[in-house]
DNA sequence: CAATAGATTGCATTCGAATGCAATAGTGCT
DNA sequence: AGCACTATTGCATTCGAATGCAATCTATTG
């Protein structure tokens, strides 16, 4: 063992802290036998003080310290992570598309993570094909957890749970399958906003929806038909989009285009879909907002309440999700028999002045 | 060796693909070792039909592929880093703050590196100060290559250096240190701008800028200047942000609040503040955007071209940028002695809405 | 001062895959 | 069939840190 350079003729005694110095190769990393060498110890001590809780006494601490300061030795995660079974690296899945609402999770996300002594590997996903790749991957790098606030095909899910690895859904499920979610139930939101619309004095209501398979947009979209419903209204027309600035944009087109009644009020399922319509009636089909037609979303990311915009939106807890998400994580990859869990917050209304009285 | 498990009983004999289908317990990863057994092969074997390029026969393949196939086994990223000392691991640093430039990059190079078969291991990193955690982190997971579009420590980046870690530095680099860059230069979509602007009767330029510490900020500004002082101009008033949409909306305040000789046109370093600025402008100054005031920019970020904004700004080709960072750190990681390389890019001045002629 | 519990330390092994080297199998050729 | 090569395969070791267990040291108590 640490038999690798050529040894400086070292005397035989336990010469403590003697001119082991070892000269560094170039390039070469320190490793626990370096500085024990120098510090005149074992592998096992050096590795034990660099690990928290563990027995060591202060002498031992100091030596080995300052050996390690010497050379710049790190514990390599890599050789740990093989040992202890554990990586310290947690797969986050984000969508790869221009929705402003990835970057803020995943910014969250990354540092509640760090928080926790964890490190994202980042990967964007934009179907459910590029699903088992990813897993794959998750899998091969041993990560002691996975977050997904983009796509999981239930099949990649299973091979995860078979395995025990823990995995948390942001703001998405299956609807018959238990897992590990977070998620922000906008229902009492929905129909606060639906209230004031109404008292706006608003019958024609338009949605624009995300694609079919999305879980979210269809929540939102049943949430927004049962509001309705609670005041004998229905939808007089949707659309769909795939939650970009762009399809928003032509969703309102197709909204918009009938010849009567077309909605004096439309409620896409995210913001940079709303942000989209708002543009296209402004700027395209010159058509004011909000007082031809009021425009409200879902989401309260950033960019939504710029003053351009000012979108009236229900916001999900995004902070507060994440610390979630990272608690679920934890607490899983310590204990793994824990049953699933479901962490629901509410969302709240924000005020924006993207609504306003239905026109005549 | 492979010893873990109640060996079922099996015989002596080489018994080639005998009952020896491990009853994987629930949980525990197939090995190689595993493989090896099942297909009665030795684990080298193993080792090297996942080897691309390794010498095995046609026979020896399907055999463990098959048994690879049965116990869903995956060679353990973490262990062949171990012993390759090569993690497929590239630290990935940007900004925590809200500018949307960082998601684009980020996002971009995550599908580039993957290409490579290399995994992003995120940080957002927002001073100086956090860069020695990161790079710490970084080091300790034994990344193959850093890429740093945020803060990165002189003393930092010669940690790495002399580790013989490849870095690039994206759009940002030590003036007087040679290091391996990506740069976008804009100098001549400067010129240009600035004539445009001069064209247009333009004689009171404003100038938003990041922080003074800030290298992209500098050079922005010393373009800015140099292509005004060709017209025998000079910038009549300052202010500076820090890149967000918030900075630069106060920034617009600060140049316009003076009594008599407000610029006509504002130029900022980047375009998250020129959004700022044009929405302060418009909705709370209320002054018109181009009419009153024209506002140009720098990076080209997608929602700087929302048609709320179309604001005309100088583009960085983000993705060839982004290939060329990959590029390099691939190429170092082979070769390690590689001398530093800068990759420079031109930029490309996008026409947008937001200039005009000068009023009166 | 001896005895004993408790705190430290070192030894030896382990994690899972890659690889140099030696052994073996397979091929082509005369 | 015999020989010379080349293509495959297996053996044994390696990467760097963590940890159970045994050995040693320290402190406390009678």
């Amino acid at each position: 063992m640490a038999s690798n350079q050529q040894k400086p003729k070292q005397p035989d005694g336990v010469g403590i802290d003697a001119e082991n110095v070892v000269p560094l190769i170039k390039g070469r990393r320190a490793t626990s036998y370096d500085v024990a060498r120098l510090a005149g110890v074992s592998q096992s001590a050096v590795s034990r003080c660099f690990k928290p809780g563990a027995s060591v006494s202060q002498k031992m601490r100091d030596k080995v310290m300052k050996a390690a300061e010497q050379l710049e030795y790190q514990p390599n995660a890599i050789a740990r992570g093989l040992i202890t079974q554990r990586s310290n690296l947690v797969a986050v899945l984000v969508s790869g598309k221009l929705n402003l609402y990835y970057p803020e999770v995943l910014f969250r996300l990354t540092e509640e993570l760090s928080r926790e002594g964890l490190r994202v590997l980042l990967f964007t996903v934009d179907s459910e094909e590029e699903t088992e790749d990813v897993v794959e991957q998750a899998w091969q790098f041993q990560v002691d957890g996975v977050i997904s606030a983009s796509h999981l095909s239930r099949a990649q899910y299973e091979k995860l749970a078979k395995r025990e690895i823990p995995v948390v859904f942001f703001n998405r499920y299956f609807s018959d399958t238990p897992t590990n979610v977070v998620y922000c139930d906008p229902d009492a939101q929905v129909r606060e906003l639906i209230d004031r619309l109404v008292e706006f004095g608003h019958k024609r209501f338009g949605l624009v929806r995300g694609p079919e398979a999305n879980m979210v947009s269809r929540e939102r979209a049943r949430m927004v038909e049962e509001a309705l419903a609670d005041h004998s209204l229905s939808l007089k027309a949707q659309a769909s989009g795939d939650f970009t600035y762009e399809s928003g944009a032509s969703a309102l087109q197709a909204l918009m285009s009938v010849k009567v009644g077309a909605p004096s009020a439309v409620i896409c399922v995210n913001d940079m879909m709303a942000m989209g319509c708002m543009d296209e009636a402004r700027h395209v089909m010159e058509l004011d907002v909000p007082e031809d037609v009021s425009i409200a979303s879902f989401d309260g990311i950033g960019t939504a309440q710029f003053s351009s915009y000012e979108i009236t939106t229900i916001r999900q807890p995004i902070g507060r999700m994440c610390e979630a998400a990272v608690d679920l994580i934890t607490s899983r990859a310590e204990k793994p028999n824990q049953s699933n869990e479901k962490r629901v917050f509410e969302g709240a209304l924000i005020a924006g002045s993207s609504i306003a009285s239905a026109p005549d």
